[in-house]
DNA sequence: ACTTACGTTGACGTTAACGTAATATACGCC
DNA sequence: GGCGTATATTACGTTAACGTCAACGTAAGT
């Protein structure tokens, strides 16, 4: 027999590590900070899907410039029940700071690839013209 | 008399870093790095319209989340002339490479709009049912 | 029993991107 | 000509986000 455990989805650190392309110190380190809290057998860390959502969200906030707290802001929206009414309320302000940041980020990728477009255009364009001599 | 100097348009340290926000800390440091190279009347730094034009360029890379050197890469596609053909070549390549990270952004921040939105929903709706109580 | 592979917990090291003095020089002004 | 303000350089400090050993436990295969 090879597994007799393992209910539904279960991850191995190493797994899920390298599904998501980061090293098995990276996870424990977010372990450490508290933004992954997997189960455990013995010793062994266990991951579930919401850990690996977690963790995809985590990724998703790196690949936009985020900084893990700012994630864990977000991520810790995600989590019902556990906001009281104050909570709820400075929650909607993060949210709309955290919607401007990213408003502010399209129209800045939408200048940047305007840029890469005009770039590469001359790239190509002296390409040719320099290309045959 | 005021200023005799100044043909058209040139900014001192501390002007041209109130306008971005950033302190002449950041501006020294850019130049440390080769970020930034303001000429000099003097001693004192005097930057032309187009080393505001670079600082811009590296706060938008900032924004999104881009490493300095990243910005430095980019930055440098502006700069015409000192290319030659081989290096035209990867620059194209990293241009691509470049875009599909902007696309991959895009896409993120698709989807965190959206989970901001229904976080949204949900906190106000949240407020609703239990404001009242 | 030995090896191989994967897991664990420290704990120190590292890099980027500045912050934060300390000290010195130069400029405009009353 | 002293004073305040801006600027310069030098240099050590700091924070986030891991990297990189070291030393050890455990489970599986042969």
């Amino acid at each position: 027999m090879t597994k007799i455990v393992t209910s539904s989805t279960e991850y191995s650190i190493t797994d899920l590590c390298k599904e998501f392309g980061v090293t098995t110190r990276t996870a424990r380190y977010y372990e450490d900070i508290g933004l992954l809290s997997p189960s455990r057998r013995g010793q062994t860390r266990v991951y579930s899907s919401a850990d690996r959502t977690r963790l995809r969200l985590i990724l998703r906030g790196k690949r936009l410039g985020l900084s893990l707290e700012d994630s864990r802001q977000i991520i810790d929206m995600y989590e019902p029940g556990k906001t009281n009414i104050d909570q709820l309320n400075s929650l909607v302000d993060a949210i709309r700071q955290q919607r401007e940041k990213l408003n502010q980020q399209l129209d800045d990728i939408g200048n940047l690839l305007n840029d890469l477009n005009k770039a590469e255009a001359a790239c190509i364009d002296a390409l040719k013209t320099n290309g045959d001599s």
